[in-house]
DNA sequence: TTGTAAGCGTTATCAG
DNA sequence: CTGATAACGCTTACAA
């Protein structure tokens, strides 16, 4: 049986209330009432619930930050940031995955789960901003959204501005000299606003340089990852004139389409070229290294943390968008080849 | 304000024991009540809270899933499998990371963190084992230990046979006819559980096949990172006689390892092939794609949740440990090359 | 500076 | 089957 308060004070023969100051390191202690609790405690090995601090105080001094699966490494990435941004204010925090489960999201917006031992809710969302609003409508935890860049004064948003990434993205493989650009990430059905945007910036990058918008080098993919690059690669190689060029919508469909390239006898960047989007370690070591528009995960997890405190703190706050830096990175899947072009 | 179990109640003009029973859906009530209830329940957008709930019960419904760092591939992908069991029996899992902080890992042990909500501890530990018992001596928090083969009767273990591993990989080396087959991984000044049974391993093998143990073929790296596999096979390439083949006790160090062999111009497998363990995805898509040792995930993962939470459940019993298959998965790195050897 | 006592919102005991 | 009431272990007015 763990021992409580009350048993330490008995121990220490003073009240719970000079314990309890002592134990939350209260100023106004003397310095004999002090070493003789500290002892009691010690004596007694006497730890503080926190669920019953909780109770009273109403903080978990947790977070929780929902993702559609931690192993993709992006989203740990951030988790591994989040994680260490919480630590430094005292926040530990809690991972759910959504699994592309939309169920699971309204549950864990709505409040409907009743095990929501956390004080605020960081949420990379998959579901559409309209379905959002419908769903946290009656909750009053806090919410910060990552990675959902429509901004409409209702929600805290913490995101990279992805119009402009895809933009910049495109960009740079029309400055390398690629005309038949590819896309791969736009969503089959459902109408996401990231890929939205991303989608969009793609089209205004081509507009721009007179490229011509072809239906059938925008591809889709639902989840993401790898073997969903892979597969739209392939189709966008098996077209009558394949794509000289490949924007991917993050890295790790970038990965997928490389090893789809290669697999077709073609090489990266000679044959086409390649570009994602998150700037996650494994571009950093793969063969070619990968092009891509690098996030500052670090800033995102940072401001997030630090603004949902402040809301938790004052739930009355403003809503406000906090838009992450974004550049981009050129490694060897879009290195201009010496003497082409 | 939040309405509590007593305004319901009052609402619904029925005691708080009938409230409590309904949300709790506990049996024997009346459908008369039942309706009442949940009427005011409704009307009120009652939300049961579960601190109050956990304080009277005892338990949070979270575990907590302490890994040295959450990006790295094999433990987001684990971590995802420990959420996915966990939701299956009704259970949230805080992720913290150590950072490979000895003294982080002491506080979660130690139980001196006072923010303990959770009724469990997976730890996936660096701390070496002796000092692991005399840490967590005086707690009574279940704790399981991950990937830490080393049983001694204390603590539930969970983990796959590492000597075992180990020996596998070095042997299909020897298979495909390598000779001089260097080691990455060993840890430079402590003395881990695991990297020292995978030397052990990596010994047995060579020794088995007659093979010469050479101390400069032994290489160590501290975090097992891509970054420590890239500087630890470039040290071994400009050895005067460098290796024909590279053991890398995980797969995020073969995939720096195979980056520097290229960067030195040579190939992965023809010059010298490389294995891995742990089978994280990245793997598959690499080029080449890695040989590797695979662990199963999902398997560790269902185990420490179901053993967890009957330690939770029944905190006598007795320690046991479960020793995870694992499997050779042989591929490009190291596959045999036509016409030759 | 320290003690007393009232909750925090549940669940569980004990009657009825 | 339902009602009143005592915990759960802590924090914090309010007193002293």
């Amino acid at each position: 049986m763990p021992a409580t308060l009350r048993d330490v004070a008995e121990r220490a023969q003073v009240s719970m209330r000079t314990v309890s100051n002592v134990v939350s390191g209260y100023a106004h202690v003397s310095e004999r009432m002090r070493t003789r609790v500290l002892a009691a405690i010690e004596e007694l090995d006497y730890r503080p619930n926190p669920v019953a601090r909780t109770l009273r105080t109403g903080r978990t001094g947790m977070l929780a930050l929902v993702v559609p699966e931690i192993d993709v490494p992006y989203f740990s990435e951030l988790a591994r940031d989040v994680i260490d941004a919480a630590a430094e204010v005292g926040y530990r925090v809690m991972i759910d995955q959504t699994g592309h489960d939309h169920e699971r999201e309204r549950q864990l917006l709505t409040g409907e789960d009743r095990t929501m031992l956390f004080d605020g809710l960081l949420f990379s969302p998959l579901v559409t901003k309209s379905e959002l609003l419908a769903m946290h409508g009656s909750m009053r935890m806090p919410l910060i959204l990552l990675g959902e860049h429509e901004f409409d004064g209702r929600y805290d948003h913490v995101a990279i501005d992805n119009v402009a990434a895809a933009r910049d993205a495109v960009n740079h493989l029309i400055a390398i000299g690629r005309t038949r650009i590819a896309a791969i990430g736009s969503q089959p059905l459902e109408e996401y606003a990231t890929p939205l945007q991303r989608s969009a910036g793609y089209e205004t990058a081509l507009a721009a340089a007179g490229l011509e918008r072809r239906p059938d080098y925008v591809t889709t993919a639902a989840h993401y990852s790898r073997s969903d690059g892979y597969a739209a690669a392939r189709a966008l190689l098996e077209l009558p004139t394949p794509p000289d060029a490949i924007f991917c919508f993050s890295d790790l469909l970038a990965i997928g389409a490389m090893r789809a390239v290669f697999d077709a006898g073609l090489r990266v960047p000679e044959d086409i070229a390649v570009i994602g989007i998150d700037d996650v370690e494994e571009g950093r070591f793969s063969r070619p290294t990968l092009s891509t528009i690098s996030l500052d995960t670090p800033f995102i997890a940072r401001e997030s943390v630090r603004r949902i405190i402040a809301r938790i703190e004052d739930p009355t706050l403003p809503a406000t968008e906090i838009v992450a830096p974004h550049r981009l990175l050129v490694r060897e899947s879009t290195r201009p080849i010496v003497g082409e072009g």
